[in-house]
DNA sequence: TGCAGACATCGACATCTGTCGATGTTATCG
DNA sequence: CGATAACATCGACAGATGTCGATGTCTGCA
């Protein structure tokens, strides 16, 4: 996977029918996001002060092992969600800036702006 | 399952640090839209006419088995996505109202108006 | 009453997924 | 250089998931 997709999930769910090809590319983003314990690191991460979290906290967040959370941190990585940083022997993921709103647009209505019909 | 949940999944992910129990009730709505086919499904019935589609015609917007197109449409009204209303012979599927803004708040940011920081 | 069509359910299967303990890798400190 | 700590990776395993063919259920029609 690349280290920077465009999140071309950008077109609203509503409006147009979607393609095959783009259903095939949101849905692995869905799909990392779609665990508790994923959902809940990256609301940490993203409510962390900087918007940034190191690992050695999140291991102590969660009931899960160390390599667990790892795996999933890995899994947020590469679907493009969670940016990684390594700072010495820590290492800080932070919540890709486009990454939450692109997923929002996705289920937002079209454009409510001049209702017509 | 209910036949009418309510959609707790309204709290932004950020801003917040997700409650465990919340990450587990909006854990099964991701996982349920987690799926290329579903995503179309959704698409596609939401982009219909009246914003409902028949069966029939959705089964043959796809290359899957009758089966797996009914088991699809299960799991997305099981997770309160879709309504079901059976005509006759045909049954529609429609996207239950505030199912996918739902969605949608969960990933926008808390608040853009009154910019303060 | 019998038949045909629309959709759901069942049983089976290969694959994927979440979790763990154990081990590997890398950076820091004496 | 050796020890320690932070994090990643590996191997394994139970359970979930997507898919299919076959069959069941219900409706409308002759």
């Amino acid at each position: 996977m690349s280290d920077s997709p465009d999140f071309a999930c950008c077109t609203p769910l509503t409006g147009t029918s979607m393609s095959t090809e783009q259903a095939e590319q949101v849905a692995p983003l869905l799909k990392a996001l779609a665990d508790p314990v994923r959902l809940r690191l990256v609301s940490l991460i993203a409510s962390s002060a900087g918007g940034e979290a190191c690992v050695c906290d999140l291991n102590e967040a969660f009931d899960q092992t160390q390599a667990t959370i790892s795996h999933h941190l890995k899994v947020l990585h590469a679907a493009g969600l969670l940016d990684r940083d390594k700072r010495g022997v820590w290492v800080y993921y932070a919540v890709r800036p486009k990454a939450l709103p692109a997923v929002a647009t996705l289920f937002s209505t079209p454009a409510p702006t001049g209702a017509r019909g």
